[in-house]
This record gives C-alpha cells, structure tokens and sequence, in this order.
DNA sequence: CATGCAGAGTGAACGGTGTTAACAGACGCT
DNA sequence: AGCGTCTGTTAACACCGTTCACTCTGCATG
C-alpha cells in the first residue's frame, strides 16, 4: 500500500478536519500523525511546529472566505455595484455560519501569546480579504452610490485617525469617504460574529432572518438611497 | 508561616491572574496550585476540575461586568433614560477594553466542547446581564423614548421569530417592541467584540474615538429623536 | 481524656500532549 | 561506488488534567 506522499497541504486538510471536529483546541499534532498514518515527529518536516499548522491554517481559511466572497460578486453585473456589494456581504455571512469553527479561528478570541508572523501568509490572505471589499467601497464612490460623511461631521480626534489610516494605506480618500468603509467592515463583523459566536440564541432559534435585516440595513446606511433599490432582488 | 486558608474564591482568583497573563490556555490547574503554595490534586477538594474552574472564572466575570454596568446607571438621574442607557453602554464597552481576556472568555469564541452546565453560574450571572439592559429599554418603552416598530414593517419570519421570543420570556411585547432591544443588544455587542478583538488595527492604533460615535450612532438609531439630546452630555 | 471521624493536603501514577535528538532507509548525483 | 539530502522512525523529556491511596490535623463525642 503505497500511501501517497505527506505533503504540507494534507496536513492543513487534517488540521482543518480536527478543527471542525472538535474546535481549537482539537488540532493536536499527534492526531493529525494518526490521521496520516505517521508519527508525530514526521509532520516537523513539513510544519515547524503547532504553531505554524494553526498559521496555514488560518491563511487557508482566510483564502477560502475570500474565494466565496469573490464567487458571489463576480456572479454579479459588472455594473450593479449595490448587488455586488450585497453579494459580498451575503456571502461572508454564509461562509461563516458554515465554517463556524474556522471563522472563530480567523475572527474569535485571539489565542494569547500567539501572534501572526510578519508578512506571513495569514496577513497577506487578510489583506486580499481587505482589498475586495475596498474595491467594492472604491467602485461605490466613483459612481457616487456611497454615502459620505462630510469631514466636519468626525469628530476632531476620529478625523485625524481616519486621515492617518488613509494615508498609511496610500488612500487618497478624504476622512468622510473613508469612514463608510470602515463602519461597513466593523458593522459587517460585527453582525455576523454576534451571529456565529450563538449569543442571541436566548432570542432566536433560528437568526438568520435577524441577520439579514441587520445586514440589509447596514448597506442601506451605507449607500446612497436612491434610483437602484436592490432590497427586493435580494432572495438570499 | 501559617498560609492562609485555600478557598474557592482564591482558586478563581489565581485563575484570573492566569488568564489576564497568558489567556484562557494559560489557566493551568497545576500553575494555579503552584501559585497557592499547593500541589494540584489539592484544588479538586474545591473545585471538580478544570472545567468547573472556568465555569466559576466566566461566572465571576460576567457579575463584575453587570457591576460594572449597573454602577453607571445608578451614577445617573433616576429620570433621565437616555443618559443611563448610554451609561450602561459606555460602561460595559470599557470593562471590556480594561479587561481584555476576561471579555474573550465571556464573549469570544465558545470552548468546544464546554458547555455551561445548566442552570448553572454562568447562566444565572449572564440573565442577570440581561436584565439590566431590558430593564433600560423596558423604561425607554414606558416613557415613550424607545423607537419601536410596526410590527407589519417586520419580514413576517422574523416578526414571528421574536413574538415567539417575547412569549418564551413572558414579555408582553410585541415584535416591533422587542425589535430595538435585540438590535441593542447586538449592535452593542458586536461593536465591542471588534472593538476588543482588534481587527481594526488595520485601521485605527486608538479605536476609541470610532467606537464611540459607532456607539452614539447606536443609541440615536434605537432612541426617538427628540427632546433630551444626550449627546453633548457624554464626555466618556 | 481518649477515640474516632471528616476534611484537607500529599506523593505517585496513568494517559495524554508538544517537541527534540539520534538514528535508519531511500533517492539522486557525482 | 560513494555521498548527501530528504523523509521517516524510535526514544526521550517536560509538561498537562485527573485519580487513587495515603497521611495528618482538628474537633466532637463517649
């Protein structure tokens, strides 16, 4: 029984089948050898240690929810960017409550004592994560669908904040074009985190048509109202 | 040197320290024993394991945070309802932050495997959370300041969904009543769990001052715009 | 006072974990 | 043929949570 080779993607596989098994604190090494039909001290050659698998592991899953996002808007108009930006948020929010185990990783409780590497591949599958969404803000703004605040609106100390970030991220954005993306991203988080993490289950057996409005709302305080309403295409 | 006597309460105590050091991996049943001067198996006469241990942890975090809550609303005019659901927010916004760790045991990604027992602490203490907001929104209601909805602008699952809610928690209230309360609750959350969780540092170094007007922004959206403008008022 | 008992803490042990070190075989290249 | 390199092994170390059998102490009761 020629087993086929151990390579570094089978182990995150593994890895990923333990998480969602069993969470977090399932990914045991060992396991993951059993699993593979080897000793522990074998996958060292492919991973520098646990830290390292929940590293690509996170890199993985972050790619895997950027993909579906992704999917979800290219499935729409080039040109319908309300839809687009709907998509997207739909998408997440899907992604999430089917992968629950792995949006916690990504999303949850920071792991003390672990911080991601530099430059590693879990920051730079969240900055392709970062860049779609800005792309679909950027797209708003140029056809003048996203609703801006007028700098004057921010308080002094969160205008200089925002101008610091846009700056820091080569934006040319003033602060009230940029804090409607901001809001969106800690909005959209924040809704689907709620979700996930099960802390309305005291008020919903089923939150799904809770969070939609939430998120349906949210978008329409992000954009414009105006001449494209969307709401009634949404079917979910 | 006569020690003193090892308690429960000093078991969860040490575990707190623990925890604020290292997060919930670092609470360690022999570490806590080291630090009480003990060997291990002497914590089991006060505590049935390490389960149990983060049971009463949770527990003992989530009445500290409801204290903390509760100490800001009474810091109000008994009258003034707007000023102590603001205070409320701002105050449980800010345990979180000071208190990182303990809020990622309560709030962030659930154990797997762990299940609150049952009628157990944490439920009680985690009701009692509850309450204090409801009892806020229950008064916004009476007075006329809390901005419901007619139940007919409700997608008809979710109007159902939380008139079942209401019934299963003997309110009186109907969906559109509850609506605001449950948006609190979860925008309020969501915002916070963010917030804390960092994953706006792409954005801000010092979140505070957006997380505050995230937060005013919430309060004014659940409140009927009028008289009493809080506003100005809130100096955080 | 003696006795016995319940509570609280101990050491040793079991099975599990992440990780390292030393070793063994297969493969390709000179 | 010989030599490295790569990939796997076994053995070991230092931890972890938990249980068991034991000791010791203090106190109420005869």
């Amino acid at each position: 029984m020629a087993r086929e080779p151990l390579t570094t993607d089978r182990v995150v596989a593994t890895s990923r089948d333990l998480l969602v098994e069993g969470g977090a604190d399932a990914v045991v090494v060992r396991e993951v050898a059993r699993r593979l039909g080897v000793t522990a001290p074998a996958l060292y050659r492919h991973v520098s240690g646990r830290d390292d698998l929940l590293t690509l592991l996170i890199a993985a899953c972050q790619d895997e929810v950027a993909d579906a996002c992704q999917a979800a808007v290219d499935g729409c108009d080039a040109g319908d960017h309300d839809a687009r930006l709907w998509a997207a948020t739909w998408a997440f929010r899907t992604w999430a409550l089917t992968n629950r185990p792995e949006f916690g990783l990504i999303y949850g409780t920071p792991i003390t004592g672990y911080e991601a590497p530099k430059g590693g591949p879990t920051v730079v599958s969240g900055r392709r994560f970062g860049q779609l969404f800005g792309e679909l803000f950027v797209d708003l703004l140029r056809v003048g669908r996203l609703r801006t605040l007028v700098d004057d609106d921010l308080d002094p100390s969160l205008r200089v904040d925002l101008q610091h970030a846009a700056d820091s991220m080569g934006l040319a954005m003033r602060p009230g074009e940029l804090y409607p993306f901001v809001v969106g991203f800690q909005r959209m988080l924040g809704i689907v985190s709620v979700e996930v993490s099960g802390h309305l289950r005291w008020a919903f057996e089923d939150s799904e048509a809770f969070t939609r409005r939430q998120l349906d709302d949210l978008v329409a305080d992000l954009e414009q109202p105006g001449s494209t309403p969307t709401g009634s295409t949404r079917a979910g």
